[in-house]
RNA sequence: GGGCGGUUAGCUCAGCGGUUAGAGCGUCCGGUUUACACCCGGAAGGUCGCGUGUUCAAAUCACGCACUGCCCA
């Protein structure tokens, strides 16, 4: 795979109209990009490379899953960051990689074996680990060939996964050094147990679901010495089957109703024992009947309770939900059967008081959605108080800069109130835990490699643990543990810290706060200077995706539908930070059309270049070899064509925009940035302007000049929106600079500089002029369509130019408008123009009409015509009625902000003056429209009433 | 219960103090303009959820309300 082909270094020849089918097809050059890419090991990272260091790790999928249109937009982002990094000149590493994903991989083996008809318990924990790792094996592959498919430009041959022997070992330093610090201990405490999956879970892998429950009412007998009746406590529980564990009664020591209860017996129902009735403040006095039935073995609550009276802790339970030998007769039985069999029998005794519904938050399995057992039991956890201190100062004082902004208080609300993070898994696929048990002493060794002896007294007789380590404890540690910790390597000294992570906002707790903890604990460093939390992909019906309903997007299926790129296209123009993206195909769709119109705008500039070259004779080496690409713009007798200034301002701009939002993390303002800077400025003005100049085949000198001036600026800018355009659109673009000819050796567009925001290429009398004569154009073309004007016919217009300025300007571009707007004169007028005479379009620098006798001449048919219609008159009357209207309405609210003296002391002045000249200029445009509208209405007058 | 978002054109979304509030799609009108019908030209369409403030100026800031989504307990 990663064999450097030899490159056979074909002579250049321009494609032909052949090799450029109308319609673009990324089926033909996609996949064979991917490949290449990889083949040549273009995006090896070397740490010895000169320029500024940009690295970035990718977050880890799941080694055995496969990709999802959540992944696809966060690996878009990276990539775009990397590639446009990489092109700024940047020492680049993307690092790929995978994680082992301890609860799923061991699920879907323990299925399959289950299929098979094997238990994964017979085989041995051994044996099993030698089956999951070939699952791994064959599967395995799905991500990294679908990572290779989307054209990620990372460095496979620096690929990670969380379980290889490298990783492991800085897993096993950190749980020893934590373990020395005394920062990870083992103890018995309540966790949340998933019986389906039969391990541990932590707080964050629980996911809390309101659900309409009930709330049982349950009498405990109180007996007393006489004999009494009626003496009872009423407790009430959402979970009846755990009275079984119940060791106490609980009730507020000052709640009045109780008071003459506490210190006395309840007679536990069903299991006819003595139970204590304490008092404890926790106690809330308004919920239920405010005595609690206290199961400290069963509730993290009722846990402290217990603690602090010394009560007894009686699991109920088995390891998969079942009742065990503690529950009595109810042994055996699962959970929610013992609850329905508790429920009647409690009936049946007359100690079920009532059933009220309640709605409460139920805790279920974020891998499988089972419901949580909190279940009590002996687990190793880290102590997470002390490691959070040092993360929150981090992110305090900017180390690390998360965007968007709002998410700092998100992540410091938890990290101040953190809890103590319960890490050990009763699984076999993961990190086993580094501890040993001594036979002799009980004692607890823990160790980097596997003791002869008990470090306490010496025994040989030790055990491993059996539990593993959760996967997030060895993501925490993904920063630095890919790039070679704890050895001091040369990546590591180059790329650590990392320049940004990018990822769902949905992991921040899970991933990324454990990273900065743990970066920050071993490396002494923050492992990212920032941290870029994007939005998740939503259907098109707004809903979150998910697997089991469905409604998850398979991205490779859309990749092969409309192209890679025009999907990450697609999501790099929805990914505005802090807003949840709606995938619609009629938006991929858009996109496809864009790339479509990119690779015809080639098929235009290939095509016609070698018409060009055959009818000049002038070789294609002149106008568009790397060197003169490069060295562009270019002029002719001294002056560069006012297009051709135009376009290279116009390029310098949107470079700095698309640089600015990159820094900011802003991927839709990049995209929309490139996209209409290169369907807008470049193919719809600049391109149409300068057909003719381009297709100037005259012999003599000076047009030749001019031609290739033009030719050459067309390459060049063409180059350079293939440039821009590569981090968005990777494939398109690199097939198309293959097209271009290249400097002997030039492997890829991606290893190329991303064009400058040049400030010499800023031409701010060019851009206005151009926004004139665009406006001018419009103008006609408004008028041209008003009067359902055949668009192939020519027509004159008239035109009054309110300056000198802009007369000169017209004239001087007088054939790009007469050609733009499919007019064959434009006749210069001394005054302002007569509406009378046929629909006038005014702007407060000119008057444009095209009169209805221009429109009427010629034996051309005028389809519609409104000259000297009722109909025609009363749409433009219409029209200008309603300009007038808004231009009064906008003229009323400036003429109000300008007579205010308030704004005209307390505001800028800058904003005062521009308010004056808009105001000025508005005034000019609501004259010319009274003035016409005047004149139309005195005219309709002399038309008869409809 | 606490916190964070969202509510802008028919749809999906940008814009988050200062030009006549934008984009893509959709709609309507006209087009086989030899790069592109995955196209070209033109147009219509919005009291920026409601209310009250702050400010010279509010879609944009603050507060309240309504609806809605998410996170944490």
């Amino acid at each position: 795979m990663f064999g450097v082909p030899e490159q056979p270094q074909k002579p250049f020849a321009f494609p032909k109209a052949d090799d450029f089918p109308k319609a673009y097809d990324p089926q033909l050059i996609e996949p064979h990009w991917a490949r290449a890419w990889v083949d040549q090991q273009l995006y090896r990272a070397d740490p010895s490379a000169p320029g500024p260091v940009f690295s970035i790790v990718i977050p880890p999928p799941n080694v055995t899953g496969s990709l999802h249109i959540g992944h696809m937009l966060d690996h878009s982002e990276i990539d775009i960051l990397v590639r446009w990094h990489r092109m700024l000149g940047d020492n680049t590493l993307y690092l790929p990689g995978t994680d082992h994903a301890g609860i799923s991989t061991q699920r879907v083996v323990v299925r399959q074996l289950a299929a098979e008809g094997i238990d994964y318990r017979a085989l041995g924990r051994e044996e099993f680990e030698r089956r999951v790792w070939l699952w791994k094996e064959e599967s395995g592959g799905t991500i990294t060939r679908q990572m290779v498919d989307l054209g990620e430009s990372c460095d496979w041959t620096r690929e990670k996964f969380t379980l290889s022997p490298e990783l492991s070992r800085a897993v096993t330093e950190v749980f020893v050094r934590l373990y020395e610090e005394g920062l990870i201990y083992r103890g018995r405490y309540i966790v949340n147990w998933c019986p389906q999956c039969r391990t541990a879970i932590s707080d964050l892998e629980t996911v809390h679901q309101e659900r309409q429950g009930h709330l049982w009412h349950i009498r405990y007998p109180i007996p007393s010495p006489r004999g009494s009746e009626d003496q009872a406590l009423v407790v009430a529980t959402t979970r009846p089957e755990t009275m079984l564990g119940d060791t106490a009664v609980a009730v507020h020591p000052a709640d009045p109703r109780y008071l003459h209860l506490i210190g006395k017996k309840a007679l536990l129902p069903l299991m006819n024992r003595e139970i204590p009735i304490i008092a404890d403040t926790q106690v809330d006095p308004e919920f239920g009947t405010g005595a609690v039935k206290v199961t400290p073995a069963h509730d993290p609550n009722d846990f402290a309770i217990g603690r602090r009276h010394g009560l007894a802790e009686i699991d109920v339970m088995t390891d998969d939900g079942r009742m065990n030998d503690a529950a009595g007769p109810y042994a055996g039985m699962d959970r929610f059967e013992a609850r329905t069999r508790i429920v009647e029998d409690l009936r049946a005794q007359g100690l079920l008081e009532r059933i009220t519904d309640h709605t409460h938050a139920v805790g279920t399995c974020d891998r499988c959605g089972t419901v949580i057992e909190p279940r009590l039991s002996l687990q190793w956890f880290v102590k997470m108080e002390p490691l959070a201190q040092p993360a929150i100062a981090a992110v305090e004082r900017g180390d690390v800069e998360i965007t968007p902004a709002n998410w700092r208080a998100v992540y410091f609300e938890w990290m101040r109130n953190i809890r103590d993070w319960c890490i050990s898994r009763q699984l076999w696929w993961g990190h086993r835990i580094p501890a040993w048990h001594c036979q002799d002493c009980k004692e607890i060794t823990v160790a980097r490699t596997p003791p002869v002896a008990c470090a306490h007294c010496g025994s040989p007789r030790l055990v491993q643990e059996t539990d593993v380590l959760e996967t997030w404890f060895s993501s925490a540690l993904w920063p630095f543990s890919t790039l070679g910790w704890p050895d001091d390597t040369a990546d590591y000294r180059t790329y650590y810290p990392t320049s940004a992570l990018i990822t769902a906002y949905d992991i921040l707790f899970f991933w990324v706060a454990r990273m900065i903890i743990m970066g920050l604990k071993f490396t002494g460093r923050v492992p990212f200077r920032q941290v870029y939390l994007h939005s998740l992909v939503r259907t098109a019906e707004g809903e979150k995706m998910s697997k089991s309903k469905g409604t998850g997007i398979d991205p490779i299926e859309l990749n092969h539908k409309f192209g890679t790129d025009a999907m990450r296209f697609t999501l790099a123009s929805m990914a505005a930070p802090g807003t949840d993206i709606v995938l619609s195909e009629d938006r991929i769709l858009s996109y496809r059309a864009f790339a479509n119109k990119i690779w015809n705008a080639a098929r235009f500039v290939f095509v016609n270049l070698e018409k060009f070259q055959s009818a000049t004779g002038v070789p294609s080496e002149e106008i568009a070899s790397p060197e003169l690409r490069a060295a562009a713009p270019y002029a002719a007798a001294g002056q560069m064509s006012l297009a051709d200034r135009w376009i290279f301002s116009r390029l310098a701009h949107n470079v700095e925009v698309i640089d600015d939002a990159l820094v900011h993390y802003r991927f839709h303002e990049a995209a929309h940035s490139v996209y209409h800077f290169f369907w807008g400025d470049f193919c719809d003005w600049y391109v149409e302007w300068v057909k003719p100049a381009i297709s100037d085949a005259s012999a003599d000198a000076a047009h030749r000049d001019m031609a290739v001036a033009a030719w050459r600026n067309l390459f060049a800018v063409f180059d350079a929106a293939l440039r821009l355009l590569h981090p968005f659109m990777p494939f398109l673009t690199e097939e198309l600079w293959h097209r271009l000819p290249q400097r002997p050796g030039a492997l890829s567009i991606s290893l190329e500089r991303f064009p400058e925001p040049l400030e010499k290429w800023r031409d701010p009398d060019a851009d206005r002029q151009v926004a004139l004569l665009q406006e001018v154009i419009a103008a006609a073309r408004n008028i041209r369509s008003e009067l359902k004007l055949d668009p192939k016919r020519r027509v004159a217009a008239d035109f009054f130019a309110a300056s000198d300025e802009v007369r000169a300007l017209v004239e001087g571009n007088r054939d790009v408008v007469l050609r733009l707007a499919a007019l064959s004169g434009l006749h210069m007028s001394p005054t302002h123009l007569d509406p009378n005479a046929g629909p006038v379009r005014a702007t407060a620098q000119f008057d444009l009409r095209i009169a209805y006798g221009a429109a009427l001449s010629g034996n051309a048919t005028v389809t519609g015509t409104l000259t000297g219609s009722i109909t025609g008159l009363r749409a433009e009357l219409a029209r200008l009625r309603k300009e007038k209207e808004r231009l009064g309405r906008d003229l009323d609210a400036k003429k109000n902000r300008l007579a205010d003296d308030a704004f005209r002391s307390r505001a800028p002045a800058d904003i005062v003056r521009q308010m004056e000249a808009t105001f000025a200029e508005r005034r000019v445009e609501l004259e010319k429209v009274s003035e016409r509208l005047a004149q139309l209405e005195k005219t309709a007058d002399t038309y008869p009433a409809p």
